[in-house]
DNA sequence: CGACATTTGATATAGTCCATAACAATTATT
DNA sequence: AATAATTGTTATGGACTATATCAAATGTCG
C-alpha cells in the first residue's frame, strides 16, 4: 500500500513549480528572477522536476518511479549482480537500496537469491512480470515521454543536451 | 545553529554518486548502464546533483545553499514584495518558506517588515549585510562557480544548454 | 588452524525537502 | 453586517538521503 501510492504521490507532486516563473515583462504580479535565468543550477534543477513529472505521467499505468525503472533497466543489463553492485552503479546508498527492493519484490517484478559462491550476497533478478513491466515500461517511454521531449527540443538539440549533461555528470 | 549546519552538511552530501557509473566497457566491475545513459532524466538528475554539489564548494565560505541564493537574488531584484509573491516565482511552498525565511532572517541577512496597507503581509526586504553576503556571493558564482562551468562546457554550449533547460522549464 | 579485518545485507535513526490541512488575523465581497 | 478569500503560520506526514551499527559470511595472515 506503501509502495503503490508512492507513483501516485509523486504524480500529485510538484504543482507549487506550475506558477510560472516569469522574467523580462516589468508587470505588477511579474516578478523579476534576474541573475537566477543565468544561473545553469536553477535551470538544471526546474527542468529535472518537469522532466521526472512528465515521465511519471506517462510510465503511470505501470506505477514506477523514475529510481524503480532505472533499477529494473540496470537488472536487465546486467544479470547475475548483487544489490551493492546495482545501488552503487545507481548512486543509490545500500540502506536505501533495502527498502526499494523490498517494494519492487513485493510486487513480484525482482527477486532476491542467495549465491551459492558467497552466500552473503544476493543475486537479483528481474521475474517474468518484471520484464513484462519493464518491456511495457520501455515503450510508454521512449513513445511518450521520451518522444515529447525530442519533439520540444527537436533531434539534434536533444542529442546535444544528453552528451552535455553525460559530461557534466562525469568531468565534474 | 541548525541553519549553519546546513550548507555543511550538504557539502558533505552525495558522495555515493561518486562511484562512477560506468558504461561501454564489459569489465568485471563495470556494470553496463545501457538505455538509461539515453534517458534525459536519469542525465538531469545526475548533472543537478554535481552542479549544486559544486555550488555549494565556491560559496561554503558564505554558509548559502543554491535555494537561499535565489531568495536573496530575488529579494534584491524585487524591492517591496511579500513572502507570498517571492515564495510562489520560486516554486517554494508558503509554509516551506516560513522556515527559510526565519533561517535568514536570523543571520541578519533579510527583514520581515508588516505592511501599512495590507497588515496581513510582511513586505520582505535585503539588511545591509544581506546585500553585502550576496554580493560576495555572486562574485564567488561568476568567478567559481559559472566560470569552471564554462570552462567544461565551452562558452557556446553553456549557452546552448541554458537555452535548453530554460524551454524545458517553460514549455513543458 | 585461529584471531582479526572486511564485506554484505539489514535495521535504526536523523535530517532535509516537499506537500496538505488547519488556524488566527486581516482584508475583500456581497 | 455576514461571508468569503488571503496571508503568514503551525503541525504533520511522506519521500529521499545519509550515517552508525549489527550479524552473518568471507577474506587475510600470523
Amino acid at each position: 500500500m506503501t509502495v503503490s501510492k508512492t507513483a501516485t504521490d509523486a504524480l500529485r507532486s510538484s504543482r507549487a513549480l506550475r506558477r510560472e516563473p516569469a522574467d523580462s515583462a516589468g508587470d505588477d504580479s511579474m516578478l523579476q528572477l534576474g541573475e537566477l535565468s543565468g544561473l545553469l543550477g536553477y535551470s538544471l534543477k526546474r527542468a529535472q522536476l518537469r522532466v521526472f513529472e512528465d515521465f511519471l505521467r506517462c510510465v503511470a499505468p505501470l506505477q514506477l518511479t523514475p529510481a524503480q525503472f532505472s533499477v529494473l533497466l540496470l537488472l536487465d543489463k546486467n544479470p547475475g549482480r548483487n544489490q551493492t553492485e546495482i545501488a552503487n552503479t545507481l548512486g543509490i546508498l545500500r540502506p536505501n537500496f533495502v527498502a526499494m527492493l523490498d517494494a519492487l519484490e513485493s510486487r513480484d517484478l525482482c527477486a532476491r537469491m542467495r549465491s551459492t559462491n558467497d552466500r552473503r550476497s544476493h543475486i537479483l533478478v528481474l521475474t517474468d512480470k518484471g520484464r513484462a513491466v519493464l518491456a511495457r515500461a520501455k515503450k510508454l517511454v521512449a513513445n511518450k515521454h521520451e518522444a515529447r521531449l525530442i519533439e520540444v527540443l527537436g533531434p539534434a538539440n536533444h542529442a546535444a543536451l544528453l552528451e552535455m549533461l553525460a559530461k557534466l555528470a562525469q568531468e565534474f
